[in-house]
DNA sequence: ATGGACACCTGTGGGC
DNA sequence: TGCCCACAGGTGTCCA
């Protein structure tokens, strides 16, 4: 489910709940969440019980929250709990007591900086998404490791990455975005672009619902191979993506049904301004063409056939 | 390098 | 009502 927008929604929301909380319980109702935490559940359990979260990052679709060890496990790890949300994993914040959220896989009992105590509810109806302990390495740039909405400025976590996401490259609204570095490697791609704004190791973020809305909007057609697309074009392309990120950040994600949800369980609002996405037979909003749906990479691709042509 | 298939999973909605 | 199929915001791996 979740791309960029979503994710960062779930990260603004967290940030300020948890950051400088204490875990006090790990309580693990389906291991197969934390497949790829390769310690088995009672190591999972056994390192986060008593730690302190220090922060949430996020670059692309990933999320992890770097942590502070207790005095008498404070070594030379540096740790960190990462998070992917797959296709339909959500991150709830919850009093205790609330009512249960079906489909709950781990819940982490938090006590907060404020002394509120806290339940994060780790919610995933397919189990593609993941919780899991990861060992933090320097970024392969040097610099910070995702966004974090300025919060971990000179923490010794800053410029660390989770090494299960070191291979994910900077997404667009990453203060460090190298566009040139991402228009560079789309001169070297003959395959069809959205297959390369898909690829997390060309630019990371988009997913299935903003590489369709980018590619309408720059009137492009998903299988235009990379590199025969203009530099200038290229970037025109990558600024769509940017403007469709933080705007949809800004409506907090798109929501269909039940499967997204911000920390409050609570929808996002920017599938009114979808214009390809979800819209097949749908007039497109540019020239009334009914919009399509082709079935692609064992997913569905929607895109107007009347203005975004593929071109020799 | 590149494209395709498939594996990992559950749930929902449509057609009959 | 049930059954079967298509479909769903992702990622990783294996194979031609």
């Amino acid at each position: 489910m979740p791309e960029l927008p979503e994710v960062e929604t779930v990260r603004a929301g967290l940030a300020p709940a948890i950051t400088e909380a204490i875990i006090t319980r790990v309580e693990v109702l389906d291991s197969r969440s934390l497949k790829r935490h390769p310690g088995g559940v009672e190591d999972f359990r056994q390192t986060l019980i008593g730690s302190k979260i220090l922060g949430v990052v996020r670059r692309g679709k990933f999320l992890w929250m770097p942590l502070g060890l207790p005095a008498d496990r404070a070594g030379e790890k540096q740790l960190a709990l990462v998070g992917h949300l797959g296709m339909s994993g959500q991150m709830l914040l919850r009093t205790p007591g609330f009512e249960a959220d079906k489909l709950t896989r781990v819940i982490i009992g938090v006590k907060a900086a404020t002394g509120e105590v806290v339940e994060f509810r780790f919610v995933d109806q397919r189990i593609f998404g993941s919780l899991a302990i990861d060992q933090l390495e320097q970024t392969a740039d040097g610099a910070s490791g995702g966004f974090s909405a300025g919060v971990g400025q000179g923490q010794w976590w800053q410029n660390l990455i989770p090494s299960s996401a070191a291979h994910i490259t900077r997404d667009p609204l990453d203060p460090n975005f190298d566009i040139n570095a991402v228009l560079a490697k789309f001169a070297k791609k003959n395959s069809g672009i959205k297959r390369v704004l898909l690829d997390q190791q060309t630019l990371s973020g988009i997913g299935n619902i903003y590489a369709d809305e980018s590619l309408w909007r720059a009137k492009l057609h998903y299988d235009q191979p990379a590199c025969s697309i203009s530099t200038p074009k290229a970037k025109e392309l990558l600024e769509h993506v940017r403007q469709i990120l933080a705007d949809a950040v800004l409506e907090g994600g798109t929501s269909f049904d039940e499967q997204y949800k911000n920390v409050n369980g609570e929808g996002g609002y920017f599938a009114v301004s979808l214009n390809a996405y979800a819209m097949t037979g749908l007039p497109c909003k540019r020239c009334g063409h009914p919009i399509k749906r082709e079935t692609w990479m064992n997913r569905g691709s929607h895109f107007c056939p009347n203005c975004q042509k593929l071109k020799a």
